[in-house]
RNA sequence: UCCCCAUUAGCUCAGUCGGUAGAGCAGGUGACUGUUAAUCACCUUGUCCGUGGUUCGAGUCCGCGAUGGGGAGCCA
């Protein structure tokens, strides 16, 4: 029977027979004995198989080598060797699909960059391996973190007309030829493309994800978003995935409480769910990730008004390269020593100056801040961006006239404020941000599959 | 887009004062009764990123370009 190597070991009975399938990772052969360490996908460590020489092809198989793809017939046992507590005792040894010596993949260990040249095959190297079931893991873990608190899962679309977000210049999706479209005054008639107007990939499901959240009082997306923006850094992609749940009857604080819940949740699962990698990450990517994670998951989350966390930052005496004053967004520098020196783990800034932040955002008694949070964490920086929306038509219609936002496109927007509007929030993740943080990879190219980023969409 | 750094064997890198290139790993062959990125012996491998210049002579110095990395901005 044909098993994957991950239930083979779980199942743990020896004189099993069986028959696993796999890339052949090492081969180490002696005259009387050949270990093959195999995996298929299904774990970290994969299987030792152990062929003796009484096989008839013993000399083939010693010559079998790494990247292979064979499939291995044979009876469980209990490993007399101190690696491994099972190994596969083959009765045979079959190549499915061969390598040769010019297989990218050496058994040693390559660097991050070069692996990234061959994004086609570094999923068969440990580390990547370790990255992808992670990153699968997690993927299903916050569709069920939301399915057990009856959030409605709601697909917003990939095409959007809406370019007046906020949220980052975004792709053209057009049919027409761009080497000679219609024109209209000299500018390319975009009455005349495929939707009738400008369309674009979506920077964001906020907006079309509110309509349902006061339709379905709790909601989220997770999906694909793309931001055009010549962003060349480790924590940017051009094609990434972003959770965006929303809440109505909501307030800041409930949507802080939210993501507080959510982030801790899933720290647990990284290390109750995905052992094996978390600790190989601890021992070869990051050290001290575990405990990290751990004291994550089991402490409460910082907040600090934005106002208070510019006092602190004045008050550190710490030299910054940009000034700290009101009024001014708080750079990467000052993110970083808030949860990092300041606090020591993630921290909410709540209530930033209205003039800093988006037309949605609801405005405070007070005048001059709006109801937004980032939650930053050390490494990575900005996770989380959320906020409460202004559920007040007159103070929206107030603010979008102020910052020029044609209200026309957005008339459909404006009506949920129109009908049955209420307080609501939600706030936006970065799921690769998030994969990350919980792995202790340290550049976002190394957390997706086939990452998109200026000048590269190889693949 | 801006600033800094890098580019030498399949991979990771060394290369001094400018004198035509080396190591480890990988690969090959052999040895080895149980190995853990096995070990031991021997062997193979070069458009020194491209381009122009300085020089008797450039991997090395200078200009331009390409690519990659780090940092910043924008943000998730």
């Amino acid at each position: 029977m044909k098993m994957r190597i991950r239930e083979l070991l779980e199942a743990g009975e020896a004189e099993h027979n069986c028959t696993v399938s796999g890339w052949v990772r090492s081969l180490r052969a002696s005259k009387e004995v050949a270990f093959i360490v195999l995996n298929d996908g299904s774990n970290l460590s994969g299987i030792q198989v152990v062929a003796g020489r009484e096989l008839d092809d013993f000399q083939a198989i010693c010559r079998i080598s790494t990247g292979t793809a064979v499939r291995v017939e044979g009876q469980l046992h209990r490993s007399p060797g101190t690696g491994q507590q099972w190994e596969l005792m083959a009765d045979a040894v079959r190549v499915i699909g061969s390598a040769d010596d010019s297989y990218p993949l050496q058994k040693k260990r390559h660097s991050f960059e070069y692996l990234r040249s061959i994004a086609h095959l570094r999923p068969r190297t440990n580390t990547f391996g370790a990255v992808f079931r992670l990153r699968s893991k997690l993927a299903l873990a916050i569709h069920r973190f939301f399915g057990e608190r009856n959030f409605l899962y709601v697909h917003t679309p990939i095409i959007t007309a809406s370019d007046c977000e906020g949220a980052g210049e975004l792709f053209r999706v057009t049919t027409l030829d761009a080497a000679a479209p219609p024109l209209m005054n000299g500018q390319p008639d975009f009455r005349q493309d495929f939707f009738g107007q400008r369309t674009g990939l979506t920077v964001s499901g906020q907006l079309e994800g509110e309509m349902f959240a006061l339709a379905f009082s709790d909601i989220y997306t997770f999906g694909p978003t793309f931001r055009a923006e010549n962003s060349n850094t480790a924590r940017h992609a051009s094609e990434f995935w972003m959770i965006e749940p929303e809440m109505a009857f909501a307030d800041l604080a409930d949507d802080a409480d939210l993501a507080e819940e959510f982030i801790r949740y899933l720290c647990r699962v990284a290390l109750e769910e995905c052992t094996e990698e978390m600790v190989f990450f601890d021992k070869h990517v990051e050290q001290g990730l575990q405990e990290r994670i751990r004291s994550v998951a089991e402490a409460g989350f910082a907040r600090i008004d934005y106002t208070e966390a510019i006092d602190l930052l004045r008050r550190s005496n710490a030299q910054f390269s940009y000034p700290v004053e009101w009024g001014l967004d708080l750079q990467t520098e000052h993110e970083r020593y808030l949860s990092e020196q300041i606090v020591g783990g993630p921290v909410f800034i709540l209530n930033y100056p209205r003039d800093i932040k988006a037309f949605y955002m609801r405005q405070n008694e007070d005048g001059r801040t709006v109801a937004a949070m980032d939650l930053l964490v050390p490494k990575v920086g900005e996770i989380i961006g959320g906020s409460q929306r202004e559920d007040r038509l007159d103070l929206l219609e107030r603010r979008m006239a102020e910052m020029g936002i044609a209200r026309e496109p957005l008339e459909w927007y404006l009506d949920s404020r129109r009908w049955g509007s209420c307080p609501h929030a939600g706030f936006g993740l970065g799921f690769e941000r998030l994969v990350m943080y919980l792995s202790g990879m340290d550049n976002i190219r190394d957390v997706i599959p086939f990452p998109r980023t200026p000048r590269h969409a190889e693949f």
